[in-house]
DNA sequence: AGTACCACCTGACGGC
DNA sequence: TGCCGTCAGGTGGTAC
């Protein structure tokens, strides 16, 4: 599930708990999920400290003191977990990655699905070009956002979903989005209006930066969201009297309310 | 260009 | 209890 939010809160535990720490020791115990060999990420992390974090869209990077980057991607179920007690082994579970610092604090990137990336880049910029991303949610602006939509064709809920269109948004935070700004998924970008589309573009702004402020946990999701509601039957949290309803948007199940966010026509 | 579907992978959950 | 199918949802690839 990790999208914009969660990696912005992810990159927080990492500034809090990993930077300008000397990393003695890495040690990889998965290595399914590496873009680089086992021996060049642990010749990039050994002996070197993290000095600085970037977040671009779902990806996490992490500047080295030598200039390369680490290059981190969660995919649906990875996390990092830091931990202070001097027994390395005592880790947790699907570790892929485990940091274990000079002063004794550890730092490890856990993965169940292992549907995930580490590797080793030369810069954000590289990773960006290599991964085909468009810019990051939180660095464009409306008229940017404008721009980026104007001439597509597709739906809303697809489009946004895009990582090449813009970097960040995933299945859940999408659907929060258009549940807030009252939009059916399948709306056909080209049916918006740009006031429509300034509107837009001022919910996804508000409902990640609210995300974020509640550490995306559901259950401090403010009343009126659709994120602890995610499934059939479950009343609109707007109120309208409504009944969460399921759809299938290019392959991908997307949970709305049928009253609220009706097509427009 | 856009949609649909599959594969990757594993834990959770519902049905029987 | 326990097996089994289905779902979850990010990315990437393919087919249309």
């Amino acid at each position: 599930m990790p999208e914009l939010p969660d990696v912005e809160v992810f990159k927080r535990t990492i500034d809090r708990t990993a930077l300008d720490r000397q990393i003695e020791h890495a040690k990889v115990s998965d290595t399914r999920v590496l873009e680089c060999s086992d021996s060049t990420l642990r010749r990039n992390l050994q002996g070197h400290r993290l000095t600085d974090t970037h977040r671009h869209g779902k990806y996490l990077l992490g500047r080295l003191d030598h200039g390369r980057w680490l290059l981190v991607h969660f995919g649906m179920t990875g996390y990092p977990v830091a931990w202070d007690e001097p027994d390395p082994d005592r880790e947790p579970d699907h570790v892929h990655l485990r940091l274990d610092f000079s002063d004794g604090g550890h730092l490890a990137y856990c993965n169940t699905r292992k549907l995930g990336a580490l590797g080793i880049v030369e810069s954000p910029e590289v990773a960006i070009e290599e991964h085909g991303l468009g810019p990051d949610a939180f660095r464009l602006g409306t008229n940017d956002f404008r721009e980026l939509l104007a001439g597509r064709r597709g739906m809303v809920k697809s489009t946004l979903m895009n990582q090449e269109v813009i970097a960040g948004l995933g299945n859940v935070w999408t659907d929060e989005i258009l549940f807030q700004a009252r939009l059916h998924p399948k709306t056909a970008l080209r049916e918006l209006a740009p006031g429509t589309l300034d509107t837009l573009y001022d919910t996804m702004q508000t409902v990640l930066h609210e995300a974020i402020d509640f550490n995306v946990n559901p259950d401090d999701a403010p009343e009126h969201y659709l994120l602890p509601r995610r499934s059939e039957g479950e009343p609109c949290p707007h109120g309208c009297g409504g009944e969460v309803a399921k759809i299938t948007v290019s392959g991908r199940a997307g949970y709305y309310c049928p009253t609220c966010q009706q097509r427009p026509d």
